[in-house]
RNA sequence: GGGCGGAUAGCUCAGCCUGGUGAGAGCGCCUGCCUUACAAGCAGGAGGUCAGAGGUUCAAGUCCUCUUUCGCCCA
């Protein structure tokens, strides 16, 4: 076979993308008796493009979805897309504007007519990205927020909620976004500390004089309804009940005390806006004062602000700013740094309003949310999450579900013109339940996305109905998602799973961190730093991108991505090929790969007790979310293990003209070789699949196949141990080739004396070790002097440098070694003479710290007595 | 203001849970190699008072307290 020197992975990854597809390799079988292991994947929004988080997000996903079917499970991995409600409305809104068009112009059906066509589109070209990937998705499964049984269970939800008195209509201050003209949850809502200013008005008292309010929005000063101190302020405790006029606007307002207001803050005298500020609002309510409205909503002031009517809110407190100082009642302003909240979609200033909007109350749904994480039957990764979790839900407020949009699933309440009657109900309402008419309006807002997202675990499996799918896989196993969401989905999800399922949604929730670039920024498209995944796998292929990726992902913190972690990937992808290449090439007809039967050298016997241990630290670190160090871990010892040293231990064996040497020892390796691409494959599918096909010996595919079975039997740790102390010895002669510049092909002669059976070992496995290090022979002898020198474990060996030892470099070489034993001694004397230690420390300690004294004393003396023979 | 996480090699991080190995890895740097699987590679090397102070202990990068400092979440 003729395979390229270099890794090609575009029509690898093609072939097997189309033939996993072909082949329904991740279609799950509902009735399977196997057990079951599922995965809810999070929705990426339907009009979105894919970028490096989700990558990270996703490949976690199918690394787990794939280990687990090798491992015996019946795996489902649900994929779907999200219809994303402002922010595929804004987009759809931004292409109606190049033609000059609002949706109000085209209207709600021909809008939303739009926004289908628009879907259609994109959903095409993430579902194709989302393929690129390589992912394990059951692709039969796919399901769309918006899909008309979706739609039939999300109304479904809203009435049972509505039923049991769950939602509920109120007038009520929420966050309003005045660019998406829609309200927004507070989890939807940012806060951002910025540098703005503090103002102080004058408001004149009745009877002469004024009270001055601080405020850092004079703009809603025209919705102010009265001014408030603290009750136990003595400065102004003599104008509470009294009236002060509100300038600009000919009103008179009252004086009202409320322990809410912070003394210190400002003047003390503060500015009271219920229908603008939720803090005002509330103080609103309990002292019956009036709200006014005073924005419209696209944030303009509205006809309650008198002369400033149609005023953007900002030009408004220019404007209003002006006149006040016009009018003398300007007081100063001063820098202040505060909290503004900013939209999460389109980062505009939030502007807290009052308005009519539907609820629902979470108090209940929120304890049973919080019990099951206490009990332990959801478990988050790391553990520190549960805190998070429980400070939400310790501090739920009810969540607002109306959005002022067209994009999303329509309310199902109707309101009769009639006689004012509200009806409820999942199924299209034509006549008023009370009085009969047909003057019936359905509500014009939809609902929040994640109203429809919340419902992920049940939903796409035919919830309200039991089917198989239902019965199979509710609950799933694990969530893989991003801590940005706990609150929006995750949480919600154990919710509404707890509601409507009364039993988890998932036991396991592995909360992996976000991308950021070199200077630990965000990623996004206005900063530029995003690279699209598709480019990076066309330039590396997407097994590199993947393990690029995993290997770089600290446990639960925050990724720093850069480009060469890719490029690493890729080294590491042609570093496999390559190795594959080697094996190839020697094999023959009839090899299988097979090592029962085969003559076991011992560096056989240490590959095979070290890829035993590395299964089992494998399943370790999977079992507890440790990916990224689960794939160093496997990368590592590939390369520095199976390429760097049993790959040349066999080299001399395979170059012998013996066939059964030969034969032996190309066994072993391909045995070696598939037990790591079964480890490997589910970080890097393509490539291990491929590589596996073209080995000699192969049954199916490596994902049809059973994960590597970890063996007692092979594991032998003290051999093990005999072959790091050879491999110490064959470092130790390259290290002293590479000091005095011996050339690769330049044998040289060793002479050893001391211990006989490390001298013997030595010559049993002379083969390999003289290759690794280039030796000609090594002979028992006494010392040699024109040698360098080296002791290792109770043996002294001098390597015959005749003619070109210069022994000022030996000297300081040998010089700067004593130097560090001499160190090490000393802290091991003190260690050993301190009384304390002797009495208190474990046996096994003392025994170990006697034992290593002894070790680095001996090989004190004999560095000491060879630097004395060359001085 | 409340909470969470981090500070270990020039850079990015592992090790800390459960104290005892001569403090590790990758990248970068230096030296030598196109050795017939791989220069996307191989071999060798330099580089660290583990943020600071105090405490617990026979023993602290690891446990406790405080300080400094960076980041995030919530109000």
């Amino acid at each position: 076979m003729n395979l390229s020197k270099t890794y090609n992975p575009e029509p690898i990854e093609t072939k097997w993308t189309l033939r996993w597809e072909k082949d329904k390799t991740f279609v799950a079988n509902n009735s399977s008796l196997k057990p079951f292991y599922v995965i809810l994947i999070p929705l990426p929004n339907v009009t979105g493009i894919l970028h490096l988080g989700h990558v990270l997000n996703m490949t976690t996903q199918d690394m787990l979805i794939r280990a687990h079917k090798m491992q015996g499970y019946e795996v489902m991995w649900l994929p779907g897309t999200d219809h994303a409600g402002i922010a595929t409305q804004n987009k759809v809104e931004e292409k109606l504007a190049e033609e000059g068009l609002t949706r109000f112009d085209i209207g709600r059906v021909e809008f939303v007519k739009r926004v289908w066509a628009w879907k259609d589109q994109y959903h095409d070209r993430i579902i194709k990205q989302m393929k690129r990937f390589g992912l394990g998705c059951d692709w039969s499964r796919e399901t769309f927020t918006m899909d008309e049984n979706y739609g039939r269970a999300v109304q479904e939800v809203f009435v049972r909620l509505y039923e049991k008195g769950y939602i509920y209509r109120d007038e009520y201050i929420v966050n309003y976004c005045p660019r998406c003209e829609t309200v927004i949850s507070n989890e939807e809502v940012e806060a951002e500390e910025k540098e703005g200013k503090l103002y102080y008005i004058s408001y004149p008292l009745k009877g002469g004089g004024a009270l001055t309010v601080a405020t850092t929005r004079p703009e809603t000063m025209l919705g102010d309804t009265a001014v408030a101190v603290h009750p136990d302020d003595e400065r102004y405790k003599e104008f509470i009940g009294k009236k002060v006029g509100l300038p600009l606007m000919n009103r008179k307002i009252p004086v009202i005390s409320d322990e809410r207001v912070d003394p210190k803050f400002g003047t003390g005298v503060v500015k009271i806006t219920p229908a603008h500020d939720p803090d005002d609002f509330k103080i609103g309510r309990e002292h019956d004062l009036d709200i006014i409205n005073i924005l419209d909503e696209k944030g303009h002031i509205n006809e309650n602000g008198g002369k400033y009517k149609g005023l953007e809110r900002f030009e408004a407190r220019k404007r209003i700013l002006e006149e006040l100082k016009e009018k003398g009642l300007f007081k100063k302003e001063e820098p202040h740094q505060h909290y503004i909240g900013h939209c999460s979609r389109c980062h505009t200033v939030i502007e807290p309003y009052i308005s009519k909007q539907w609820f629902v109350k979470m108090d209940d749904m929120a304890k049973k949310a919080k019990k099951v994480v206490e009990e332990g039957e959801v478990k988050f990764y790391l553990p520190r999450w549960t805190k998070v979790y429980y400070h939400w839900i310790d501090n739920i407020r009810p969540w607002v579900i109306s959005r002022q949009l067209w994009w999303g699933h329509r309310i199902p309440v109707y309101y009769c013109k009639e006689c004012n009657e509200v009806i409820v109900s999942a199924t299209k309402v034509t006549k008023c339940t009370k009085c009969g008419s047909v003057n019936i309006v359905q509500e014009e807002d939809v609902l929040d996305t994640w109203f429809s997202s919340w419902l992920w675990p049940f939903v796409p499996f035919g919830w309200p109905e039991e089917t198989k799918d239902l019965k199979a896989f509710f609950p799933s196993s694990t969530l893989v998602s991003g801590w940005d969401i706990i609150f929006l989905w995750v949480a919600r999800m154990i919710m509404s799973s707890l509601e409507f399922m009364e039993d988890i949604p998932f036991k396991e929730v592995y909360l992996h961190g976000m991308i950021r670039d070199e200077k630990r920024r965000p990623l996004s498209k206005s900063l530029g730093n995003s690279p699209d995944p598709l480019d990076l796998i066309a330039k590396y292929g997407a097994d590199a991108l993947r393990i690029g990726i995993l290997r770089i992902t600290p446990e639960g913190k925050d990724v720093i991505y850069k480009e060469e972690s890719i490029q690493k990937g890729r080294n590491f992808l042609n570093k496999i090929w390559n190795a594959s290449r080697f094996i190839l090439m020697n094999c023959k007809e009839g090899d299988r790969g097979n090592i029962e039967g085969v003559n076991l050298y011992k560096v056989d016997r240490w590959i095979i007790s070290k890829v035993m241990g590395l299964i089992k630290e494998t399943e370790d670190l999977i079992d507890s979310f440790r990916i990224n160090e689960a794939s160093r871990l496997l990368v590592f010892r590939f390369w520095h293990e199976f390429c760097d040293w049993y790959l040349e231990m066999l080299k001399p064996r395979i170059y012998n003209e013996d066939e059964s040497d030969r034969k032996g020892a190309i066994s072993v390796a391909l045995w070696a070789f598939k037990q790591y691409l079964k480890l490997l494959h589910p970080y890097i599918p393509f490539i291990t699949e491929e590589i596996n096909e073209i080995m000699p010996g192969t049954e199916g595919e490596l994902i049809e196949s059973n994960w590597p079975v970890y063996e007692e039997f092979y594991r032998e740790q003290e051999l093990e141990r005999e072959m790091e102390l050879l491999m110490n010895f064959v470092s130790n002669v390259r290290n002293i080739r590479a000091e005095f510049n011996l050339p690769h092909d330049k044998e040289i002669e060793l002479v050893v004396d001391g211990d006989p059976n490390f001298f013997e070992l030595l010559n049993e496995e002379l083969s390999w070790i003289s290759i690794l290090c280039s030796i000609k022979r090594i002979k028992r002898g006494k010392r040699v002097s024109h040698a360098a020198f080296f002791h290792q474990n109770g043996i002294n060996v001098y390597i015959r440098l005749e003619g070109i030892i210069d022994f000022e470099k030996e000297r300081e070489r040998l010089s700067k070694e004593i130097q560090d034993i001499e160190g090490i001694l000393k802290d091991l004397i003190k260690q050993l003479s301190n009384e304390q230690f002797l009495k208190k420390a474990p046996e096994k300690v003392i025994k170990e710290s006697k034992e290593k004294k002894e070790r680095f004393q001996e090989k004190l003396n004999r560095l000491l007595e060879n630097l004395k023979r060359i001085s």
